[in-house]
DNA sequence: GCATTTATTCCTCAACACGTACAAAATCAG
DNA sequence: CTGATTTTGTACGTGTTGAGGAATAAATGC
């Protein structure tokens, strides 16, 4: 049972406070205050501390107010962007993207690399993402003592809590402790997490989410998976369990029943179309989807088919999704999108059917083909949220004195 | 956002103290101070605020230590059963269930009225349950004045923040305000929920889930429900909205699926058998599943072939389910248990084939057919646990001074 | 220059958790 | 029967925290 002391009390008004000001820009303390039913004298405390923790910033430009205003101006706070730096990478079967941002969440260096790591030896993947972490890093400037955490964003299913990669698709064997592995190597903390939950979190900070604190996102990818936003926060299910999506069972009889990812992972889709040249060799360099586009638009009836398929099975899924955590929106992202409008009219298409009467208008969908960046700056976004929750001034790391 | 005062603090520590008290039966204050991880300093200033509230009692009697024990004998302390005292119901097509419990959730009178309401009027409904609600409330002994909260469990969609009941097989009007209607007729704070959720606390309090803060209850009655207990608290998604499991689709494509409720809802089961005589009759009656069982038993096999198509699609939505919220066990509850072997052993055989792999292990399954009384039990608690969080001794209503 | 307006800070108060010391109530030893 | 022992529960003081009011700071308007 989780008991409440002080600390907890001004751990939580620290967090809202801090929050507050990373959402709403330059701020003035009023606005704080009023945004969050604190005191202005409680919002003035914590500001004090915070600014004496180097986490914000004053600015005396930006009063934007009525420029005609009279009495003392307001001193507008910022998150101090340099308060810390994080990692965040994401992992996919043929390529890896890593970002280094600052301390607001703003990619400061970004790398790619185009690398096929499916079902390599764990060895050789960790030596691959060590490798990008550092090269993204020395790219920004800055050493790896400077970089406060790293997260990792990995497709499949992840146990956040201990850093566990049960099962994916990128790894051949199961339960790996990813997150050991890599806290050893760079000598920095490493959190593991799903993919999805990144994108989810990058999402709601940047993206289509940024005004909703409850929201589902669905990310379609090498494997199809789920995040749920519940408040503000992930909702990590029992055990810190990642959810995925493709191992839904659609059918209501063994018989005729299949798993989602058989008919609408990436693999289902382009598996049966790639046996020939040039389409083959994009699926191995991962450009399957977007090749795939083109034979649709050139009226490739195999891949049509396949593309309608999918979208319908997807289409249901996400009503059934909806029905069970009846979001206000249904954010859709990931890599088959790119397969266009056929696709997407499908599942949306499917959706309206699928979904029941009495919640049709509970939640809106929509597409968003977020580029490979942003599912990287997800994962800092993860990281920085561990960030922002820890405890700062009092019980954390007090910073080196200077002299 | 939430702030963070005094007062929440000690709302926390209160609630953590009281539940401590209400499971773990008579317990000294040096043994909710190690449970609760609170000071003993804490837990005694508490618990005399509790006594001095008239929640919790103190019992000299029980110190079941080692009997050989030096030192102070402990004070153990309980609830107080008639701190409070509430009604729980629950609704169903051809009957209702009452129970007025005390402070504990014990059960003090129980009424049952085998009256057919599908389908009536919201007056029609409204008055019955009133009459009910007023009988239980005499049979125990009580007027209404000295009830505290009433709870209502209705089958459907429930959105449990405004009392409203968005869709229910047993009202032809979508969105009536029970609560607003109840409360006005009894004169007493009235709530209205799920009765799969009202089960699920019951089973969390009394049943199967005692055990654990995270667990899933899926319940097949007339409608197929749902209730996710995380943490201790049933998880309401976004707007509070109900879990409706029969509304889940089945199938990958359009053209062969089906709705759930359509494969393994009461009438989907029974609906193609009930034409003939003493059949039909026991489903009007509300007692189809037992004559089913029966009939199975004789080898009806239109029946036996209903109950397995059944048990293989709700097996496969558990197995959805379990993918998707990883909880560590499953109930299963609802009079469709009561079709027999069949149906249980299609149902487990059909999860078992349908559980990825890779999350097996994860879940149990448990089935468990709890009395009707249960149910009503169960809305009971869903009011105490309101009763419990919503504070007493400072902001709360000071009882009125006796002179 | 002075009143006015607004933002921020200083000071005091109440509530809480916690640690220490002390009182209470039983057992055990002689 | 008396006193030491042991364990439990409580009174007091300290250090948090946030809230509210008074005072201060910094601009505008007349």
């Amino acid at each position: 049972m989780k008991t409440a002391d002080p600390e907890l009390m001004r751990a939580i008004n620290r967090f809202t406070v801090l929050d507050t000001i990373r959402r709403h820009g330059p701020i003035s303390r009023v606005e704080i205050s009023e945004r969050s039913q604190l005191s202005t004298t409680t919002v003035s405390a914590i500001t004090a501390s915070l600014l004496d923790d180097g986490l914000i910033l004053t600015r005396h430009e930006g009063d934007i107010r009525n420029a005609a205003s009279r009495g003392r101006p307001r001193v507008m706070l910022v998150l101090n962007p340099d308060a810390a730096r994080v990692v965040g990478a994401k992992i996919a079967a043929h390529q890896m993207h890593f970002v280094v941002t600052n301390f607001c969440g703003e990619v400061i260096s970004h790398l790619s690399l185009p690398i096929r790591v499916n079902r390599q030896p764990v060895g050789v993947i960790s030596d691959l993402i060590e490798d990008g972490v550092r090269r993204c890093v020395v790219d920004a400037g800055l050493s790896l003592d400077e970089i406060d955490t790293v997260c990792i964003g990995f497709p499949g299913v992840i146990e956040h809590r201990t850093g566990l990669v049960r099962s994916s698709p990128i790894l051949s064997e199961p339960d790996v402790d990813f997150a050991r592995e890599m806290s050893q190597r760079l000598n920095v903390a490493t959190i593991v997490e799903s993919d999805s939950h990144a994108i989810t979190l990058g999402h709601h900070w940047f993206g289509k989410g940024r005004d909703l604190d409850d929201m589902v996102l669905v990310s379609l990818e090498q494997t199809l998976g789920l995040g749920v936003l519940n408040g503000g926060q992930l909702f990590r299910g029992a055990g810190g369990l990642s959810h995925n999506l493709g191992d839904l069972m659609m059918g209501s009889g063994l018989a005729e029943t299949i798993r989602l990812s058989a008919v609408a992972g990436e693999q289902a889709i382009l598996g049966e179309q790639s046996q020939q040249g040039r389409f083959a060799e994009a699926v191995r360099l991962g450009r399957g989807m977007a090749h795939a586009q083109a034979l649709i638009a050139a009226e490739d009836n195999g891949l049509t088919a396949a593309a309608t398929r999918a979208g319908e099975a997807i289409g249901i899924a996400v009503a059934n999704i909806v029905t069970l955590f009846g979001p206000p929106r249904v954010v859709i992202v990931g890599s088959s999108l790119l397969l266009g409008e056929v696709f997407l009219n499908t599942l949306a298409d499917a959706y309206r059917r699928a979904i029941p009467p009495s919640i049709r208008e509970v939640a809106e969908l929509v597409f968003e083909n977020s580029p490979d960046e942003m599912w990287a700056q997800g994962a800092a976004v993860v990281a920085l949220c561990e960030l922002y929750e820890s405890p700062w001034g009092t019980t954390g790391p007090a910073p080196a004195p200077q002299f």
